[in-house]
DNA sequence: ATTGTCACG
DNA sequence: ACGTACGTGACAATT
């Protein structure tokens, strides 16, 4: 820590050395703090918080260097010489707030840090807490949900608007009708500027009926039009919990909130995968605030209801409501305090600067964007299948000699193997015949012509309720198209998740599936465009576990199935090179001798022998698996090629299948989890890069993992695809130099179907 | 709310 | 004696 302080000129108070010296002696600020009651709270107080936040601001200038934007050369650092609204900006996205009031001079104004750490003295007696997160850091007092304010006129708005521009940070949170941002009503905008120092501004409230008197509020538009400098300002930092929800819903008002920063993400780039017994490891709001304030806030079910008697947030009487709002804000606020200085600590800030911040304004805007659907057509299909099913039901009735519910896997099982005899065990406690695809199939291949139907029944079914019927449902009567919600933190890789409605699983590995992949169409005089990453996943395999056969192969544009194939088996066929794509799908995922001998249909002994085969052909990657595994054992976390983090609190569990199940995901993460990265940073580049090509009118709508699709004029398609291709092709640059290329592969076509 | 099944990468 | 591919989300049936 010696090596810090020193180095940053410019603070009085109490010396740098002074203060070092203190935390180092008790391990923390908040240690030093609490052990020295002597130490009057005011002025010195707030010189140690401040030297303790310029401790921590050079201790990390070498690592934001790398990880962070900087707004100035860093070789010139020094708070006074500098451009004051940058460093503001800079500073407070950092978390160092404590050093804001040195800006400006001073201006006199009650600024953050004032608010930050109340001039409340800590309780000389408490306990000490335990090391860990779990416990509110001392300088902050308890929720008091009694000193929120609501504000019902412009007067008192203007008041929040000024001190938060004063402040440079504000946590927003809106409240609405309803989950789905892009049909939401907006019912008001909670925001906070330190503990307990929040207010709720209620904008769409009224009663359930017409008669029903309307609370005073000010009038949305006006409000809206008094808020939007605040929100859009780059000198003021906007904090949220899930804030692409907060985001989307203020676009719709006219109002692109920027910059912003997200406690569920920070958490995510910190905590995925983290869990312990009897403590989640989510990254919801309430769930945060258990973990890292001691907090339990009010939920919504509290507040609103649930189920049948839930009543819209615009309803809830307005005392309730800003308690429960200007809450949110509060926490909000509070865990950004405690959760970005984390995240530098541990090694999160890389991962979340450069991939997954940037991606939350691109992300919202994908949403916005929705894409088209075929309405009509789907529900052509929709007919066509239902036809189909009721045919399949009266033959399955008839070969089955009774009716039933085919859909009940418990009715069908005891129809198919105890009425009818097949063969085909019993699984699981539950202690009922499993009826799955696989099982199916056995059967079929029996002769059991009953088996074959009840699988076209069930798949007709699956693509009728899931994609026919409710792709039409989501279509936004407003845009007339369907907007998916992407979850930033959805998968504990770094993958994205898509909701309401999924569109990451429409089909296309069956001709009959595919034709819904043909109801996602372009406007009129556009087409969509599909750009993917050929065998991503396995080609960072090639360059992570440094194989050399397949990083050759790959450089040469081989069929990398093939080659596969080639070496395990010495010659190349339909046969071989299916059996090979298994396997390299087992080594992505984690091999185990069962889980490969049941998909191959041979025994564990025989699918050893071919892992054994495997690991000698193409020497590297057990090392990989050895190496990754011995690393998360020890550290508990595994990491891709960008820092990102996967933790696996089972790996060293005792029950073998936890541990087994552990150890596979351990294997897969980093490079699931990197391939995630890699093509977060082509969205994130996309949008610039396609607007610096003066192709400002190409939309990127969706996101399947490893393809982007986007919506574009047709005569911006000779331009787009160059740009999209170079984009996709060096996302790793500069931080990771791959020894493999990224093979992308573009098509086009009126439809998405078409477009593959 | 949980289970089984199945759509995708 | 486990019970296996990794990562998701949605639907229908059942508790």
């Amino acid at each position: 820590m010696g090596d810090s302080v020193d180095n940053v000129p410019g603070i009085r108070g109490i010396g740098p050395k002074t203060a070092t010296k203190l935390i180092q002696e008790h391990g923390s600020l908040e240690a030093a703090l609490a052990a020295a009651p002597a130490m009057k709270p005011g002025k010195l107080r707030d010189s140690m918080i401040e030297q303790a936040d310029m401790a921590r601001l050079s201790r990390r200038l070498v690592q934001l260097k790398e990880d962070c934007p900087l707004p100035m050369p860093l070789d010139e650092f020094k708070l006074t010489a500098i451009p004051q609204e940058p460093l503001a900006t800079f500073l407070t996205e950092h978390g160092f707030t404590s050093l804001l009031k040195r800006l400006d001079g001073g201006r006199g104004s009650p600024g953050p840090a004032t608010q930050l750490h109340p001039e409340k003295p800590v309780t000389a007696g408490a306990p000490a807490a335990p090391q860990g997160s779990r416990q509110p850091p001392p300088e902050m007092p308890p929720v008091d949900l009694a000193a929120y304010e609501c504000v019902q006129t412009l007067e008192a708005l203007d008041r929040w608007i000024e001190r938060a521009f004063a402040a440079r940070l504000v946590a927003v949170d809106t409240e609405t009708s309803m989950l789905d941002a892009m049909r939401a009503d907006l019912a008001g905008i909670s925001l906070a500027l330190g503990p307990n120092d929040a207010c709720y501004i209620p904008l769409g409230h009224g009663g359930s009926d017409m008669f029903a008197e309307t609370p005073e509020q000010i009038a949305a538009p006006l409000a809206l039009a008094r808020l939007k400098p605040l929100l859009e300002s780059d000198a003021v930092l906007k904090v949220g919990q899930n804030i692409k929800y907060d985001i989307n819903i203020l676009a719709r008002h006219d109002i692109l909130m920027a910059p912003v920063d997200d406690t569920m993400i920070v958490s995510f780039a910190m905590d995925a995968g983290r869990s312990e017994e009897g403590i989640g490891g989510g990254h919801g709001m309430d769930e945060l605030a258990q973990r890292h304030l001691g907090h339990t806030t009010l939920t919504f079910k509290d507040i609103c209801g649930s189920g049948k008697k839930a009543i819209p947030f615009g309803e809830v009487p307005l005392d309730r409501a800003t308690r429960y709002a200007a809450e949110d804000a509060d926490v909000t606020w509070r865990l950004h305090r405690v959760l970005k200085p984390r995240l530098a600590d541990e090694g999160g800030t890389r991962i979340y600067e450069r991939v997954d911040r940037p991606l939350i304004p691109v992300v919202a805007q994908m949403e916005r964007h929705g894409i088209k659907v075929d309405r009509e057509r789907l529900a052509q299909l929709s007919s066509e299948f239902a036809k189909s099913i009721a045919e399949l039901e009266c033959e399955v009735y008839g070969l089955c000699g009774q009716e039933f519910t085919i859909g009940s896997p418990k009715q069908l099982g005891d129809i198919l193997f105890d009425k009818l005899g097949y063969k085909g065990g019993r699984k699981g406690k539950s202690g009922q015949y499993s009826t799955d695809q696989a099982i199916l199939e056995g059967l079929a291949a029996q002769g059991a012509e009953v088996a074959t139907k009840v699988l076209d029944w069930r798949q007709l079914t699956k693509l009728r309720s899931t994609y026919t019927e409710a792709l039409q449902a989501a279509i936004n009567p407003a845009t007339g198209r369907v907007h998916t919600s992407y979850s930033l933190v959805g998968a504990q890789t770094g993958r994205l998740s898509s909701n309401d409605p999924n569109l990451q699983n429409i089909p296309i590995r069956t001709e009959i599936g595919r034709q819904i992949r043909d109801a996602f169409v372009a406007e009129p005089g556009n087409v969509l465009l599909s750009a993917d990453y050929s065998q991503i996943e396995l080609r960072l395999a090639a360059h992570m576990a440094d194989v050399p056969a397949l990083k050759e192969a790959f450089a040469a544009g081989e069929d990398i199935h093939a080659r596969t194939a080639l070496e395990m088996f010495g010659e190349v066929n339909r046969d071989t090179r299916g059996r090979a794509k298994t396997i390299n799908f087992a080594i992505l995922y984690g091999i185990s001798r069962w889980g490969l001998g049941g998909r191959l249909g041979v025994g564990a002994d025989e699918a050893q022998a071919m892992i054994d085969r495997y690991f000698e052909r193409f020497p590297g990657i057990q090392r990989y698996i050895v190496h990754t595994l011995e690393s998360v054992r020890e550290r508990g976390y595994s990491e891709t090629l960008f820092g990102r983090k996967t933790w696996f609190p089972r790996i060293n569990s005792r029950n073998q299948a936890e541990r087994s199940g552990s150890e596979r995901a351990a294997i897969n993460a980093p490079i699931q989890g990197t391939s995630a990265d890699i093509i977060k940073r082509a969205m994130a580049r996309m949008v610039p890069a396609l607007a610096g090509a003066g192709l400002g009118d190409v939309r990127m709508l969706l996101q399947v993992h490893d393809e982007l699709v986007f919506e574009l004029p047709e005569g911006d398609v000779a331009a787009a695809k160059p740009v999209i291709e170079r984009v996709m092709a060096e996302a790793a640059l500069p931080a990771v130099r791959l020894e493999v290329p990224l093979g992308i592969e573009i098509g086009t076509g009126p439809s998405w179907g078409a477009a593959h």
